[in-house]
DNA sequence: TGTACATCAGTGAACGCGCGTTCACTGATGTAC
DNA sequence: TGTACATCAGTGAACGCGCGTTCACTGATGTAC
């Protein structure tokens, strides 16, 4: 591993030849996420992620240490991706104004969808990390990430709706979390997967719904 | 592989010499169990689980085909002897009676306990099963086990405290189920663990709470 | 803009280890009398 | 209960493959003038 640093006492400058490097980087990336997601972590070699990405062996050890780095620097470019890409999506589906707690979480429900694929590797992840101290604190924060996501849509969606929530707010992020994470696998693994589907959605309101109540406006004297 | 089926057409005559092959087999679970729990499942080898058990390799392959097959019959030996466990610690949970719903919820709970090496290998067998067509119906199977075990008891401690389902009960079961799911990688993950047990706690029963109401005895005219 | 040069990124061959898999063999275990 | 025999279960050596890891080399890419 040469990763560039030599730069002079004086001035820094930048390293050399980034461009290919990047790329090479971001193919090794993609094959993995493709490779990790087909054959589970734990079987992948380094010659399925090479093979994948068009690249020989080398390729691998000059830009990675070891296929643990690979696979951490593969799921937090994913998360953060996925982050993102939910971000935007539960701004679009706010655009117009919430009508009714069931819409809401109909909205909500379809945009943190259930993706066979990264559930897997979600799923193997976290096993890892289990087994990995380091690691540990790294799912916390995403996991924390997660809320900070979350809370100011659902504050907006519940005002549409004239709710307000009344438990601690992390603990409500922190309950939906867990709905979610908890049907997605019933979602998958349940031949019936539309019954699934209705559980899960219907699951969400119970817990919105006890977790929130009806906002009654200030009384004015 | 020389599974005894040699019987004579006429009578069955048992497969001779059982005594020791069921301990070989048996301490090649046990063993299976400590392996796939501390290195994971697709990294787990052959030979790390025969020299863990004691055993040459060529044991391993007198009684197994396959690392898959010794998984697979790992996890339903243990999941078989976890919900025989949980069906009698639930049982004594409720020799007297339930007296009020976080009374229950309290027992339930602490029955159902999070154990960290038992999550990992579930989280890895179900991202196995999800990738190996024949074993989603598998998991889907115990998965409905667990629901029918769970239902005569909740039932029981919900009549004490006088109320009752009121969604379908494969349903109220599969919450349950997700929420423990969920709220689990929550207790294993989160560094405050008294706090994800109390939240966890919460959700069960605000679940429990939205999913029944108050048993109105019936008016006799 | 072009050319000469320096440095880097990825190649591909080589090495060797771990381990999956097989199999002839031997000690263990059951059966028959 | 004891003995002779048949069969089985696990041993341990052997084979070979896949692949992790290294490294001298070369073509690619940037820099200086």
């Amino acid at each position: 591993m040469n990763d560039g640093v030599q730069q002079e006492a004086a001035g820094t400058r930048p390293p050399r030849v980034t461009r290919r490097r990047a790329e090479t980087r971001q193919r090794l990336l993609d094959a993995a996420m493709d490779v990790f997601a087909e054959e589970g972590f734990g079987r992948a070699s380094v010659e399925d992620v090479c093979a994948r990405a068009g690249y020989t062996r080398g390729a691998f050890y000059s830009n990675f240490a070891s296929l643990d780095e690979l696979f951490l620097a593969m799921w937090q470019q994913q998360t953060d991706a996925l982050l993102t890409a939910a971000a935007q999506a539960l701004e679009e589906a706010t655009v117009q104004p919430v009508t009714s707690l069931e819409d809401g979480i109909e909205r909500f429900a379809s945009v943190v969808a259930v993706d066979e694929r990264w559930f897997r590797i979600q799923s193997e992840f976290n096993a890892h990390a289990l087994r990995t101290p380091g690691l540990r604190a790294v799912v916390a924060e995403r996991e924390a990430a997660i809320a900070r996501l979350l809370l100011p849509f659902l504050d907006r969606a519940l005002a549409h709706v004239g709710r307000r929530v009344v438990v601690d707010r992390d603990t409500f992020a922190a309950a939906l979390v867990a709905v979610h994470d908890g049907t997605a696998a019933q979602v998958l693994v349940e031949p019936d997967t539309a019954l699934a589907l209705r559980r899960r959605r219907d699951l969400f309101l119970a817990v919105v719904g006890a977790y929130t109540e009806k906002d009654v406006p200030h009384a004015r004297p």
